[in-house]
Formats: structure tokens, sequence, C-alpha cells
DNA sequence: TAAAGGATTTTCT
DNA sequence: GAAAATCCTTTAC
């Protein structure tokens, strides 16, 4: 079975990272290879709204450099980085351009290509495939590759729109602890999904 | 189920 | 040279 995605518009793109990063929940995210088509529904994400958040790469501290570049294009543009030397991450450009703000998926629901997934991720169950950022663009065959790629210009990596979540299954919650930026930093996620990767309490209504 | 620690390499100070 | 938008394994309860 081949579903059809329409990718999201810029415009979905350019408003505050909080903003994208709430409704970007129960979006599609579509990765093509060479391998086949992979898709994910969106339960986890993070947001970094600018260079006033010391967590962000773009942080006013930090400045612009070569790394978080991509964080100063335009809305919808893709941000690859490599974490802890081992795992690649994905981020979705938000706001105007030249305002660095992102925001990070952090966890989907495998929504097709599953088959594929098991195959780059072998010996994990399925709610591991994708339960995480490292994990997910493993799994979806993501990667550096796919630096300053649009988002909204479709194959070979998009996110579309999908079922809204209810306001009473989003959690809103304040990443607390971590570092020493973490206060400004804002996750959300369904909290129906067993693809979550943390279940940290709900801070306020989302 | 939760907490703790090691892995691994890029980036910036 | 230290820290990092994480993952995985081990250990304990």
């Amino acid at each position: 079975m081949s579903v059809r995605y329409r990718p999201l518009p810029a415009s979905f793109f350019d408003r505050r990272a909080e903003t994208v990063a709430r409704e970007l929940l129960g979006c599609f995210l579509v990765s093509d290879s060479a391998e086949g088509r992979c898709a994910g529904c969106i339960v986890e994400t993070e947001a970094y709204p600018g260079p006033h958040d010391p967590a962000s790469h773009a942080a006013r501290s930090v400045g612009r450099t070569a790394r978080n570049d991509p964080m100063f294009g335009p809305p919808g543009t893709v941000y690859i980085h490599l974490n802890y030397g081992v795992h690649w991450c994905l981020n979705a450009v938000v706001g105007r351009e030249d305002h660095p703000a992102a925001v990070l998926i952090r966890a989907v629901e495998p929504v097709e290509g599953l088959e594929l997934m098991r195959l780059r991720r072998p010996g994990r169950r399925d709610r591991e495939l994708t339960n995480g950022p490292g994990k997910l663009t493993k799994a979806m065959g993501i990667g550096p590759a796919l630096q300053r790629l649009r988002l909204t210009a479709g194959p070979p990596l998009f996110i579309a729109l999908g079922e809204v979540v209810p306001a009473g299954a989003a959690v809103r919650a304040q990443r607390v602890g971590i570092s020493k930026g973490a206060e400004a930093e804002w996750r959300f996620y369904d909290r129906r999904s067993p693809w979550v990767s943390r279940r940290d309490r709900r801070v306020d209504g989302a």
C-alpha cells in the first residue's frame, strides 16, 4: 500500500519554534532512498527558539559557525548535526531567514517501510527502531548528504500534514537538569505513542 | 523499570 | 582540552 503525501508549505515552518514543534506532532516524516520509502508519524519534538537559548547550537555566545550555518537558512531547511560523535540528528529550521531557530525531531512511529527500518537497525524490537533522535535517522536512512535540503520541496525528504493530535494527548514538557541552558528547551510529545523516548512530566497545556 | 557509566568524534574555547 | 540537542549495556531494585 502506498500513501500519497503532500509536503507542508514553507509558511508552516515560518512561525515560532514552540508552535511548529507542537504542530509537527501527528505529521508524517517521509524519507526516500534507493532502497525504498520510509515514513513515520512524528510523536516527539524539541524546540530551539533562537540565539537567546543557551542550549541552542546557535546560541548568542556561539554565533554563526560552519556547523550551525544551515540554521540561518529559510524556514523548512534541513539541519543535520552529528551528536556525541556518533548519532545524526534531524532538525527542521523554523522562523524567518537569518534567525537561527529549529525543531529537533526526537521520535517517530513507523508508518511505512517497516521492513527497511528493521534491516537498517537489525536486532531491535519495533518500538526501539525510531524512539530517539539518533535512532530514527538511522532507521530512515537520514544523514549529512541531506544537509540544507528543503523539507517543503518533496522527495527525498519532507514532512507532510497528518492527523491533529488532540490537546489532551499532547504533552508539553520542560527539559531540566541536562545542561546549563536546558531551562529554555521545550519538548512536546504524544502521550499515546509507545515510541516516545522520554516521558517527562507535563508542565503546561499543549 | 530505573539509574549509571562508557563509547566516540566534532566543535569550539 | 572540555563539552556535547545520544545510544546502549549493565546493574540494581
